[in-house]
Formats: C-alpha cells, structure tokens, sequence
DNA sequence: GTTTAATATTGCAATATTACGATTAATGTT
DNA sequence: AACATTAATCGTAATATTGCAATATTAAAC
C-alpha cells in the first residue's frame, strides 16, 4: 500500500484534502506568507528568502499551482506568482463551517 | 534527505503546516466531516462508516489527535472522539486573514 | 547567434506516509 | 475466571514526499 483511497472519498473531501495537503509543509507556509507580503513575487525572489536550494522552491510552487493555491503567470522569462483568492475562499469557508457547527455542541 | 527542515522556519509556520497536514488526506476529512454530523463518536463507528480498516482509521485518529485537530476521552474500553474547536479556531483565522490580505491586492 | 537570466525538469538518496493483518492491552459482561 | 468488545500497537509492503546537484528549457539582451 502507501497510495492513498482517493476512490473512496467524495470530489469535494478529496478537493479539500488536496488543498490542505498543500498547506501541509512549512516551506509552503512560509511562501504564502511571503507572497501576502509582497503580493506578487519571482522563483528568484522565494529563493533569496528561504534556505532551501531553487530546485526544491519551484518544486513547492509547482505542488502550490497544481493544488489552485497560488496562480503563476509567465511575464518574460520570468513567472510572477501570486495568491490564488478563489481557492483559499474555498478553505475559509469550510473551517468557519466546521467551527460554526463545533461551536455549538460541546462533546464528552 | 526526505525530512522537512522544520528547524528553517517558525513555530507558528510549523504549527500552521502540522494542522494543515493532518487535514491533509480524504480519509481524515471524511473522519472530521462525519464528527460534524454526529458531535461525538468512538473509532469503531468510524470504521463502519468508511472503507478502511480498523488499524488504519485508528492511525488517521491518532494523526488527528496529536496535530489537535480532534480531542479523545477515554469512556469505559471505548475512547469518544470529537473535534478540538481551538485550533480548528486557529486555523479559521489564518485563513481569515490570508483571504483579507489577498482581496485586496490583485497581481499579475 | 551567443551569452545571460530565470525556472523547470530529471535523477536519485533519504525519509515519511498509507494501509492492513496479526497481535496486544484494557475494560466490560457473564 | 473466561469470554467478548474496543481500540492501540507492531511489523511490513507499497508508495509518496523532500531536498538537491546536474541539466534542460525558455526568453531576454547584447
């Protein structure tokens, strides 16, 4: 085994995941904040920010695009990557659901 | 190589990152839907809801349950399950502001 | 067209995750 | 005490992720 059940699951718990699972390495955390920082950023400029190699920064960017958590347009031959506001929107939503309903029902 | 290089980053990064990853795989999100749905439930009930076995949904528990996701009392030879509202609160926020900050700005 | 700059891709080693059968531990029931 | 119920843990196979050096790709600049 090690693959996960995707089969198993609904389009929008795997959505979900696939969103979360993206936001589950601090690197990527920390691109994301930097690009709310700067709004819109360059590969080059994450790098100089972060202490992991190029290789491994455009790696993060490629799982965060694939994901739809950050958008990257090709201006050059550079890419200028920026927030993707619809699919955090999607996130928001689910947790204040979540908490809305966990909110009123305490448990054991 | 393969282990995160959580030393690089922040706390709250990493926090953030640990909470996100336990949210990301579909079986854990079925998992905390399903605790939406009934507020409070033991992991057996979890198992005939989804199509794993017992071992595997009590490693998705525990996964939940050390990222703080879900709380677990012991009840008799049972252990019942619910969600932890303080950190499903904290990630409510994170992703409030992140929304805040990006629609305001557009990019590329 | 050659050089430069910015990223992406490839290949690989180290490590982590996923899934489950078998077993164990702990409590409840008779 | 013997048995049943519930869940955790162990062991292990299959697969995925992380990180980087080396290389390839793409487009600008000269």
């Amino acid at each position: 085994m090690g693959a996960t059940k995707t089969e198993h699951f609904t389009d929008r718990q795997n959505k979900i995941a696939v969103l979360a699972k993206a936001l589950g390495h601090p690197a990527r955390i920390a691109i994301i904040e930097y690009l709310m920082k700067v709004n819109e950023c360059i590969c080059g400029d994450i790098v100089n920010e972060l202490p992991l190699a190029q290789p491994t920064v455009s790696q993060h960017l490629k799982e965060l695009k694939n994901a739809g958590i950050i958008k990257g347009n090709i201006e050059g031959n550079a890419v200028c990557y920026c927030l993707d506001e619809k699919n955090i929107a999607v996130l928001n939503t689910y947790f204040s659901d979540i908490l809305q309903k966990v909110s009123k029902a305490k448990c054991c």
